[in-house]
RNA sequence: GGCGAAUUAGCUCAGCUGGUUAGAGCGACGGAAUCAUAAUCCGCAGGUCCCGUGUUCGAAUCACGGAUUCGCCA
């Protein structure tokens, strides 16, 4: 049940986190929707004058992070600050947010983490007792499910993970695997006893608590799926909760009990406050105080993967240690790309770096995946023809070019300068009056509803302008007019622009700019732009997708990056069940110096005749060249050849072409290709020497579209 | 296997507690316009509402069965 939309301007104080993406590989576009559908919402927060705290951290503990980077020959904090140095990048890349960013790998964690602990043991909610458990002797640790394979106990299938056969898809313990191995040593696992620390979660005051905690607060689908965990019986009867794990593991260590540490997923959402404390620290605002305050309001953005430490776990843990408990959890669906489940391991998806790097706005996937968010846990579908058209269409089409079809005459007949509200068109009123709906749809995560309302709105200040004819009155009729005509529609073009800001914020900034205003909150869209307002010349604030962007978007992104690989993930993960418990010793270990044949074969290098050869227009280095691949083709490619070529040269000559480097998107159109040359590396030039550019030439005989290996 | 969710025009989705000819945006098609980075406006055409049976005066909406997809069973 989302709660209803405040109506009063009571300020809000807002503690607001997304799920803490586990610190073994870099995001995939499933956390950057997952941050998005909360950077939405926390800038519409702040629009409206509320105090908000948008935290989030890395999820650095466990087995995997701990194993790959043994794999790797580098310690786990290395592992995780490597992982933690290229967050930044997407970050900033797609304008989230964020306050702070910390991690769970962190002295306030381990404070935290063991400060819960000792409270809940105090209240007697953990207890102790003895596990029998895969231990693996050759590496010396006990086995999670995912690191034993064996033959299906049901239908004999070979190479099944400990939890359920892929074959048969029954369900069985690990213990049950014919021929069990280690995935990571190969070894025959052995059953070792060890004492293993719970939570007592089946408690009648763990569970009385969470009945009256779920309540109707959570969306619900989500309330009835933790009530039917909170109310199973016999089989299905809510289990208590195994949260320690025997060294070596990298984690925090429990309190008075050497050689035991905290379950990963014990620590992880606690680094919610610890990357809240640590921001508390540098903000001065007291951490105690504010968890203190009735007032104060805790949201957890999550992915429905991870529902049940959310609205189990987590609360009833902070319940009875005495600290604050969450006043909602937000889940959202998956994402899907044209219908498909993204898969790493396939190399599906969508690389959330490779939509930056090829130049990509990120506020088109802004506003794409706000056009299909809702409140309830629903998978979205991103399909390219429907970005492509709906950014086309909604963005350029209809809102921005409010502004660009009367900036020009505001500009050129009246001196940038706008005309008196006075008799404005009842437009203006109408969307006014939407400002209270539509704020009501993003309070409550209905953006595409909210998206929808709001281009509705665009679509009327279109017809106004069609009905109005400002391009005939300019010839014809009375200059009042047109400036009427011209300043009404910008002043809806100022509107949806308040409406549309959580979701794009630069646009924004870039129309604030435009219109020479100060940034725009939610309580201005009850102002309009004062008479003789002066604005700025119009620059185009936003370029149409090219379709052919989204074929780069999705080429050949083949290699999988890591896989996660956690016991859960913490994150909003697309799909793929964690399968790849494969040891990659091997991999890393081999050092960077050469590299294998196979890795030589993904290029592909093509003999390519240069059809055309042409100056670029306000580029220093750059030259445009058009260049016939045979069979391949035409492409165009920019190369920095300008200093050592004239084009007039060029024209007619064969040379070597990277065939299958990602196209990439110039200030003077794409790139689909790299021509080879060579060159001194810089800085190795020998004193006065130029360092020289000679373009690779086959040898003659060669034809175009020839693949060089 | 048990439990649950989803399935509506070419695409993306609305359709509340069952009620007259099932809606929107985009796309397609036909016109108009040319202020706007070809954007815009008007019109028109698209649907056995997954299938079947049933309840009802009446079902996209309820019940049962089935298909497909997905999820949970920690």
């Amino acid at each position: 049940m989302p709660i209803s939309p405040t109506l009063d301007s009571a300020p809000r104080r807002l503690f607001v986190t997304t799920a803490l993406p586990y610190a073994n590989g870099s995001f995939h576009v499933g956390h950057i929707m997952e941050y998005i559908q909360a950077d939405i919402w926390v800038r519409f927060q702040r629009m409206r004058g509320h105090e908000v705290h948008f935290v989030c951290a890395d999820d650095a503990h466990g087995a995997p992070i701990m194993l790959k980077a043994e794999a790797e020959g580098i310690t786990p904090q290395q592992l995780v600050a490597r992982i933690a140095a290229e967050r930044p990048k997407y970050l900033e890349g797609f304008h989230i947010s964020f306050d702070n960013w910390h991690s769970t790998d962190s002295p306030e964690n381990v404070e935290l983490s063991q400060d819960i602990y000792r409270k809940l043991k105090a209240a007697g909610l953990i207890y102790s007792r003895p596990v029998e458990q895969f231990y693996d002797p050759v590496k010396g640790m006990f086995l999670a499910d995912r690191y034993i394979k064996g033959e299906c106990p049901i239908c004999g299938a070979r190479d099944q993970y400990g939890d359920a056969c892929e074959v048969c898809s029954s369900v069985y313990q690990p213990t049950d695997l014919k021929n069990p191995y280690s995935t990571l040593s190969g070894a025959a696992p052995v059953l070792k006893t060890s004492d293993h620390f719970f939570f007592k979660l089946s408690d009648p005051r763990c569970t009385a608590f969470l009945r009256e905690w779920i309540g109707d607060r959570l969306q619900s689908q989500v309330a009835n799926k933790a009530r039917e965990w909170l109310d199973g019986e016999g089989e299905k009867a809510l289990g208590d909760w195994d949260i320690s794990r025997d060294a070596p593991y990298f984690g925090i260590p429990i309190p008075d009990a050497p050689g035991k540490y905290f379950y990963v997923w014990l620590d992880a959402p606690v680094g919610y406050l610890a990357s809240f404390r640590n921001y508390c620290a540098k903000k001065g605002i007291d951490f105690d105080a504010f968890l203190a305050d009735p007032r104060s309001e805790q949201i957890h953005f999550i992915g429905k993967d991870i529902i049940y430490f959310h609205t189990l776990f987590w609360p009833a843990m902070l319940k009875f240690a005495g600290y604050k408990v969450p006043d909602n959890v937000y889940v959202h669906g998956f994402i899907t790309v044209s219908g498909e489940k993204m898969s790493k391991s396939r190399g599906t998806g969508i690389s959330p770096l490779r939509y930056l790097d090829i130049g990509m706005n990120p506020e088109w996937l802004r506003y794409y995946i706000a056009a299909k968010l809702n409140a309830n846990v629903e998978d979205v579908d991103f399909n390219p023809d429907d970005f492509v058209a709906r950014v086309n269409s909604d963005l350029v089409g209809k809102y921005v070019n409010i502004a660009s079809r009367c900036a020009g005459f505001i500009a050129k007949r009246f001196n940038g300068r706008l005309l008196g509200h006075q008799e404005g068109s009842a437009i203006i009123a109408e969307m006014q009056d939407a400002a209270g709906s539509i704020r009501g749809l993003f309070e409550a995560r209905e953006f595409a509803k909210a998206l929808r309302e709001i281009m509705l709105l665009a679509d009327k200040a279109n017809v106004f302008v069609d009905l109005k004819k400002p391009w005939e009155v300019a010839k014809t009729g009375q200059p009042a007019d047109l400036h009427r005509t011209c300043t009404d529609a910008l002043q809806m073009f100022r509107l949806l622009t308040i409406f549309l800001k959580p979701v794009l914020p630069m646009l924004a900034a870039s129309v604030e700019k435009f219109l020479n205003i100060g940034p725009l909150a939610w309580a201005d869209a009850g102002a309009l732009l004062p008479a003789e307002h002066r604005i700025n010349a119009y620059s185009h604030l936003m370029t149409r997708v090219d379709p052919r962007l989204l074929d780069a978007l999705f080429e050949s992104d083949k290699e999988a990056p890591q896989v996660n690989t956690k016991e859960t993930s913490s994150t909003p993960h697309p799909a793929t069940p964690a399968k790849s418990g494969v040891p990659v010793a091997h991999a890393a270990a081999e050092g960077h110096l050469t590299i294998s044949i196979d890795d030589f074969a993904k290029i592909d290098l093509r003999i390519a005749r240069i059809v055309r050869a042409e100056y670029v227009d306000g580029a220093d280095k750059l030259l445009r060249l058009t260049l016939d691949l045979g069979a391949l083709g035409a492409r165009q490619v920019f190369a920095g050849i300008k200093s050592a070529y004239d084009p007039a040269s060029l024209e007619g000559r064969l040379t070597v072409v990277v065939a299958n480097l990602a196209p990439r998107k110039m200030r003077f159109g794409l790139s689909e290709g790299m021509v080879l040359a060579a060159s001194l590396e810089p800085g190795s030039a020998k004193g006065g020497d130029a360092p020289g550019l000679y373009l690779l030439v086959p040898d003659s005989g060669a034809q175009p579209g020839m693949r060089v290996k």
